[in-house]
DNA sequence: AGCTATTAGTTGACGATAGCAACTATCAGG
DNA sequence: CCTGATAGTTGCTATCGTCAACTAATAGCT
């Protein structure tokens, strides 16, 4: 069995690879891959961009930017402004260097899609997912949007593998939690009302991240269910982002209060809901996944 | 929403990036990017390796390839011999370029690890998936190795998600087919009979390829369940790798036969079926997913 | 105001990287 | 023996990347 340095390693050598076949055509532009990446980095900026910037963002030195930004100039792709600052000189594309960008991002766009032809729309999803985890993990997440969405097909069995396999890890839960997981969405499913019941993937640029339930417990309670952020994604703000969503939707539905099942040791929960309005209502002791807990009931009443 | 293809190019940014934050350590050891990843190569390779051959599996000019396996070999790190055609120079390691070589890899390693140092053992395994996942979808599934083995926990809901979505993709059977599936595994899990039930998973190097179930059908008859290939992995024998060990399974637990129930529009695991000894027994024409087909059961007698 | 340290950017030098083309040596097949 | 193909080398040229010295402007401090 690999490890996850061998595996990086092994991606790191296919990537090197596979990017590099993606080059050429930047040649055939007449510019070199630096100054391809360079010219795109002053296309994406709305402002004037410093040179320090682009330095920066593309990890070169200043001498190399300095100099692919005057052979820019030289050919009229770029202008450079005085800043206020006297030392500073912003970069911005000319109507040429518009076009030239344009031209040779769409002629990029058609050679990474001619590389990805063979998939299928479900597969590019996949694609699109395992790229942006590898971001999540390897330290790009701040570079990344995430959003709420509603859940789609598949979404409720993977938010189950997903917990049985996060709460197994962290607190060793094992295979009584992975049962209850898979009644709790099958359940849902299977008795889904829609309009009275939803569930919320946080979604990161197809990698999901988080993901919660409202489901109808009845007696005019809507009851938060199984939910979770991934541990790559805390402090991003998902968890409660979630936790508002499901106190809004069961609002709108018309339930008198909302109310959720946890457990006393999932601390960073517990603060979320406390933050969300939710009192404590009973504790009852057990010992379901192996080791002594307290399960909770919490409550927060709906306007 | 952003597309498969822009993702991808955003990717690529990425790593190009992260990749030239790990580069620094070759330029210590006085070694080229280029001529480490060459020297890297030629460690892998047992026998003597050809210069065209590394030129074509690092995609390089020949000229190019030439000049570095000359620098190399300066440095006596590399040895060229003569092969039986006397244009060829095969190519090996030394012994104080295999010592250099251990030296090098060792620094990189752990210049890689330093990176995913705050990683759980969960999210390394998490990476591993995604990272294989996007060699597989990007084409690179020849280079790389997979293998099967049973379930673990989150595997069984991981298997029903990528049903899900597999089933809905290709014939559009939505969420009728997504309750079955989570049916089916949630009642295996929870009824799960060691030595007389199991389910394997196709593992590459961490992601999912497919994946089967073995059940207890009561009578003394195995009940083959949920087998499935990703689209991206097939033909790589998997299938008939799932269906096999599930027949070597219910032979070793003594069952009499092995059954199974499967739909006509499924045509390539028909053809896995018959060609492991399955034959149809009956057929039933339904419409539980929308339109109308026929679900056939299937079954082959043990020895 | 004047001094100092810092920041933005430029320039020169040098070596590694990369692509193209011309070249030698060898081999395979008629 | 001739022809075409293959393995590998070498020269030319341009880009890329690093290091260091440099100018100009600014910010902070006394």
């Amino acid at each position: 069995m690999t490890d996850a340095v061998t595996a990086l390693r092994a991606f790191n050598r296919f990537h090197t690879r596979f990017a590099g076949v993606l080059q050429p055509s930047y040649m055939q532009s007449g510019l070199g891959v630096t100054a391809a990446r360079l010219l795109y980095e002053v296309a994406q900026a709305p402002e004037g961009v410093l040179a320090r910037q682009l330095a920066e963002r593309l990890g070169l030195d200043a001498g190399q930017t300095s100099r692919i930004v005057a052979g820019l100039e030289r050919r009229g792709w770029i202008a450079r402004e005085r800043g206020e600052d006297g030392r500073q000189r912003p970069i911005r594309l000319t109507e040429e260097g518009r076009a030239f960008f344009a031209a040779l991002d769409a002629r990029t766009r058609a050679d990474t899609e001619a590389r990805i032809a063979g998939l299928d729309q479900a597969q590019r999803d996949a694609l699109m997912e395992a790229l942006s985890r590898v971001r999540l993990l390897l330290g790009d997440g701040a570079a990344m949007a995430w959003r709420l969405r509603p859940f789609r097909i598949g979404d409720l069995a993977e938010v189950a593998a997903r917990q049985a396999r996060l709460y197994d890890a962290e607190y060793g839960w094992g295979s009584a939690m992975e049962r209850l997981q898979g009644e709790i969405t099958t359940t849902f499913l299977r008795d889904f009302k829609p309009g009275r019941e939803q569930a919320w993937i946080a979604d990161c640029e197809g990698a999901m991240l988080g993901a919660v339930l409202v489901a109808d417990a009845g007696d005019d309670a809507a009851q938060l269910r199984l939910l979770h952020v991934e541990k790559e994604a805390r402090g991003m703000g998902i968890g409660s982002a979630l936790v508002d969503r499901c106190i809004a939707f069961a609002g709108e539905a018309g339930y008198d209060r909302i109310i959720l099942w946890t457990q006393d040791v999932l601390t960073s929960a517990r603060r979320l809901y406390e933050a969300a309005g939710f009192r404590r209502v009973s504790v009852e002791r057990h010992a379901i996944f192996g080791t002594e807990m307290a399960g909770e009931r919490w409550e927060r009443p709906l306007p």
